[in-house]
DNA sequence: ACAAATACCTGTAAGC
DNA sequence: TGCTTACAGGTATTTG
């Protein structure tokens, strides 16, 4: 579920508690949860005893660097959570990885839907091999207005374009709306026909959207599923001008925000200023 | 190349 | 009070 911002709040605070310590114990009681590893002992194996030399994020994707060389790869699917905890405290339900750190608390990895993963590689040449596809990162990346003006060539509609990992990264259904609405664009527009005013706009949006997603510790939604290392809720929801607000008015217009359903996921935009 | 639907799961809310 | 249905931020794969 958390999409760049919320991604990058769990890194900034995994980074903050765990960089530097090693990891006691791992425990795996969800054995979907490390699906890429034939045995569920071999991901363990590999990271005990390791200790924590960074934290990095790849689009949605956490890393978790070992001084072995090895990093551990985390994606929260739809309802993952990394969570912080008491060695005492009670495990919860949906509890599937547990790592315990020397001299530091405990790890969690609570997951309902279990779409979420964590698996174990090795980079070669700096590179994960199974993150390969993904394409350039909107903020981090110094070229990333460029790269999306050569985007802009492709007949495809901006709301699937902005999603597509191996385009652009971090970015899900909740952003792609909310950034598309910034830059006053519609999501079904295809990109061919957006003019390099348009581009400028949307990068900017693309950029203003996340980082203030970010300075507020990403969005829960009603259902509070995201929450951050410490089970707190983000606060940019606040914000949001069009997503999961079907029938309210535009915040820049006043016209009813719609919803259209398409491939099992709604889009929400304003028909009054998003052309 | 692109668009849409489906599969993978569980939990919750809404409707009857 | 049940029971059924729709829906939920993710990715990957299949079908048209």
């Amino acid at each position: 579920m958390p999409e760049l911002a919320e991604a990058e709040t769990i890194r900034r605070d995994l980074g903050a508690i765990y960089v530097g310590l090693t990891i006691a114990s791992v425990t795996v009681t969800g054995l979907r949860s490390v699906r890429r590893h034939e045995d569920p002992a071999e991901f363990a194996a590999r990271v005990r005893g390791r200790r924590l030399s960074g934290a990095g994020r790849r689009g949605k994707y956490l890393t978790l660097e070992l001084d072995s060389g090895d990093v551990v790869v985390a994606h929260m699917g739809m309802s993952g959570q990394l969570l912080v905890a008491a060695p005492a405290d009670e495990v919860a339900r949906h509890t599937h990885v547990r790592f315990a750190f020397d001299g530091g608390p405990d790890l969690r990895f609570v997951d309902p839907r279990t779409f979420g993963q964590m698996w174990v590689t090795q980079p070669v040449g700096g590179t994960i091999a199974e993150l390969a596809h993904l394409g350039f990162d909107p903020l981090e990346d110094p070229d990333a207005e460029k790269r999306l003006e050569m985007l802009m060539s492709r007949p495809t509609k901006l709301k699937p374009l902005l999603m597509d990992q191996s385009r652009i990264v971090g970015i899900g259904n909740m952003y792609a709306d909310e950034i598309l609405h910034a830059a006053g664009l519609r999501p079904d527009r295809p990109a061919s026909t957006v003019s390099a005013t348009e581009t400028g706009r949307l990068y900017r949006s693309m950029v203003s959207v996340l980082e203030a997603a970010i300075r507020e510790r990403g969005s829960s939604l009603a259902d509070e599923q995201y929450r951050d290392l410490f089970g707190r809720i983000g606060r940019y929801q606040v914000y949001h001008r069009v997503y999961a607000r079907e029938g309210r008015p535009c915040p820049r217009c006043g016209a009813t925000v719609t919803r259209v359903r398409t491939g099992g996921r709604s889009w929400y935009f304003c028909p009054g200023c998003q052309e």
